[in-house]
DNA sequence: TAATCTATAATTGTTGACAATTATTGTTGA
DNA sequence: TCAACAATAATTGTCAACAATTATAGATTA
């Protein structure tokens, strides 16, 4: 799901998803078809079938005769996600563990991503930042050659995203990049049992920063954002 | 994804599952826009929706400007498939595992399904035990609480189903009921370390029965399908 | 002023027509 | 008989118009 490029509608797809990631395009906004079919020129089929696809992933709502609105997920909804990541994600360390002791492991691609992160949170681009751990989480799935893994895990990874920017205080601490770092040591050194432990940590502490007590925002209209 | 109900393009999409899941759609076949709009009175744009949300979980297969046909998993795809599904299944266990030493468990759920699997075996009901197996490790999933697990599983299963087809000598053999009694046994006996075993035994078998020297057949063409 | 109702505007849902491309059939010629 | 080509049919892709529904703005009244 949430395929790359084959079709007209999949760039409505990306640049939704962009926007979610660089929170441009917050939980619980309303999108009309129009909206994009203006900023971009696309006809409004090939919106609507972006749309459809991101519904299909969760990520967008739809109500009949009131269009799509970005999800907001519930407390219970992000203990479920959460729930799923673990999941996915502890399957993805034991086959990048594997990788690593068959030293066919792409180190280099998960140093840089890291380094990326550290200067980001050096530079103070907390925006960018969260993108960039999203994409870290990402990557890591990417790297296992397994397309499945990488469609289950990518819409759990941007409903992760929304949860955070409703439910947490300040979106930098969400997920920290001193964990990635963590996490990649442990990869390397092909410590199964810290390597297990440090994701179940990592994606603890992400659930464990949110504050469910805080409610969603009502409904902010939507206002070009893609561009 | 894959959702049930809501819309008519789901009822195509549940048309589609079921065809699959009972083999009367194989690997291959075209499926033409007009040929499920005759058949149900569905409009175009109806069926069009629904095989973009087949499309989009993997289902389907879309070529430009010439349509989509059923998808023919290549023995890379199935491995991965079947690495993402161990991933996914094991979590569910150890998900069901805690919910049966919290006497959360549905047992009696479960007890059914592995009965009227028992049944249709002995009833040489082959075609319908397929379709039951694979309606088990669903409704295990079913049983975390977890809609995002679900998603997940349920393309998984549904390509599974598919490589079966290509690549199974009968399917009766591919998903044997014994095994889900002696998994189902292992949860109730709350022995973690069975139970993984057992679900790792299980889908292990399932993919070393399958013969990838066999060569998917020509597309065959489709003819009334679903009546 | 605030609430209710009404008319207007905007948005979504649906259909049908037409263009573009591909598949099929039939014909011709070696 | 078979291959190559041409004409026809069928299928998919795209767009625009219209209907149905919802949202907005304005007017009326207490």
């Amino acid at each position: 799901m949430i395929s790359t490029q084959n079709n007209d509608s999949d760039q409505v797809v990306e640049h939704v998803i962009s926007a979610i990631l660089s929170n441009r395009l917050n939980p619980g906004v309303k999108l009309s078809e129009v909206s994009l079919q203006d900023e971009f020129g696309f006809s409004r089929n090939v919106v609507r079938e972006g749309f459809l696809k991101l519904v299909d992933a969760g990520v967008l709502i739809h109500k009949k005769n009131q269009g799509v609105h970005v999800a907001v997920p519930t407390e219970e909804q992000t203990r479920q996600i959460f729930q799923a990541r673990r999941i996915i994600e502890n399957g993805i360390m034991q086959i990048l563990l594997d990788q690593c002791i068959d030293n066919k492991l792409d180190i280099e691609t998960i140093e840089k991503l890291i380094e990326e992160e550290e200067q980001l949170h050096r530079g103070g681009k907390s925006t960018e930042l969260t993108q960039a751990s999203c994409y870290f989480h990402l990557r890591l799935a990417e790297l296992c050659n397994n397309q499945f893994l990488v469609d289950s895990l990518k819409p759990l990874i941007l409903l992760s995203t929304l949860a955070a920017s409703v439910y947490a205080n300040e979106s930098s601490g969400f997920c920290s990049y001193e964990e990635h770092q963590n996490l990649f040591d442990s990869i390397k050194s092909q410590d199964r049992q810290n390597t297990i432990d440090a994701i179940n940590i990592h994606l603890d502490r992400c659930i464990e920063s949110l504050n469910f007590e805080i409610k969603p925002k009502a409904k902010t209209n939507y206002s070009h954002i893609f561009n």
